[in-house]
DNA sequence: TTTATACATACCGCCGGACGGTATTTAAAA
DNA sequence: TTTTAAATACCGTCCGGCGGTATGTATAAA
């Protein structure tokens, strides 16, 4: 009875130790995650994360995570897991043109931004310099040489995308895309993320790729609208 | 006698206050500034502001500043000052085109790197997120539309820049150039840093602009190999 | 029974900031 | 010119809350 362990609510009893510990990681992760969002990194205390916690309390915190910062890497990580497996997915796909990759990307990233939950909380990310931070070096660190890299390579191998440099360009689109013309950090109207985006698609071209289409642009006048209405 | 103030070293009387206060925002500024620079702002503690001020007291600090965030405000703004100072001189200069404006920019800001002081701390702009952010939103706010966005607008008139969409385009090129290609926010190599560099010339060819010369190049090597040698 | 785990609780040092007090300068009144 | 009231420049102390640690304890696995 009671096989799956919990923390028993109300009982007078103390509450000890969980059978599924994961639980437990993945419920800091979610709370912490939530009040990054709303409050900002540095004014969500650690008293915020175990007051949103229902009954636990801060050693479980420091017992499954060593300092706040360790929280916050987690929580990157796990934003930035499921996008990754998108961008793996597509890296590796087999019949498609460096050129194909890149557009299908875009495309995927503004059909499903980032993750619905994302706008569930209305995000600042204006105001959570470290979060941000955590998620910029991130992008430059990670994304841009293990998922845009290869991608740029084999477009210069079959011949769709013209620079010298692969790695620099890889860095340029990915802060281009995922920084400038991300509406959680420049919050822009649907107008300017329309410009920016036909801006961006005109420095693509600079560099033989011509990605830009109506459709896309018709899916991110959705995109930001619907942001714009989550802030509001 | 003493006509001028100053704080008497060593009298054993009352420290009282100084006739020329401005001097004494001048000396947190100063202090603030490095140990912004040296430690993080999240690391420097107002405590550690006080003592390198040499007798100034917490009281005397929070008379002139509101909190701490106040002193970092005040420390970008007299860190982007002198560099906006630059930015105006050459926007408003009348015999020349927009994109020898721009390339004069570039060099500028090559050659004299933001402030000279700047170097001998050997700042981390990584691992300091709070000031990093405050510059980036200094740039894409302020100087983008004030000082960049002038220069596209005359270089769009005199037929030297394409594009329809000039403020997107300052914001992009001043987020490439002053964050992306920052040494003091992506520490580089040489190397690296040059082809950074060479990208970004080839972005803006995409928009008309040529502005890329060996002498740039030349230029840019020394500089951060000399930020290297800092950073060592 | 022992050991490792999953928590709870109590506690610590430091931090940003508020505040009351005080000496000095400034400005106006006399 | 002197007197005086107000504003300024600063000092020293105190406080709640913060991130983090040390220790204790009940349970699960061995």
């Amino acid at each position: 009875m009671d096989t799956d362990g919990k923390h028993t609510a109300g009982g007078e009893g103390a509450v000890a130790r969980n059978k599924h510990p994961e639980e437990t990681v993945q419920l800091i992760l979610d709370v912490a995650f939530r009040l990054f969002m709303e409050k900002g990194y540095e004014r969500t205390s650690i008293q915020d994360i175990i007051d949103r916690l229902g009954g636990l309390s801060k050693g479980a915190i420091y017992h499954h995570f060593k300092s706040k910062d360790d929280i916050l890497m987690a929580v990157t990580d796990r934003m930035t897991a499921q996008s990754n497996q998108m961008l793996a997915d597509i890296r590796d796909c087999g019949n498609l043109s460096g050129r194909e990759k890149l557009k299908r990307i875009f495309k995927e990233s503004i059909s499903r931004p980032v993750q619905n939950d994302i706008f569930t909380v209305a995000p600042n990310f204006h105001d959570n310099p470290k979060l941000l931070f955590s998620l910029l070096h991130d992008t430059i660190d990670e994304v841009a040489p293990n998922y845009i890299l290869p991608i740029i390579r084999q477009g210069i191998a079959d011949g769709t995308i013209e620079t010298e440099y692969p790695e620099q360009l890889a860095e340029l689109i990915l802060l281009a895309a995922n920084v400038w013309m991300n509406p959680m950090i420049f919050d822009s109207s649907v107008e300017e993320s329309c410009r920016k985006f036909m801006v961006f698609g005109q420095m693509l071209r600079g560099f033989g790729l011509d990605i830009v289409d109506d459709e896309m642009l018709k899916r991110l006048r959705e995109l930001t609208a619907i942001y714009q209405e989550a802030r509001s």
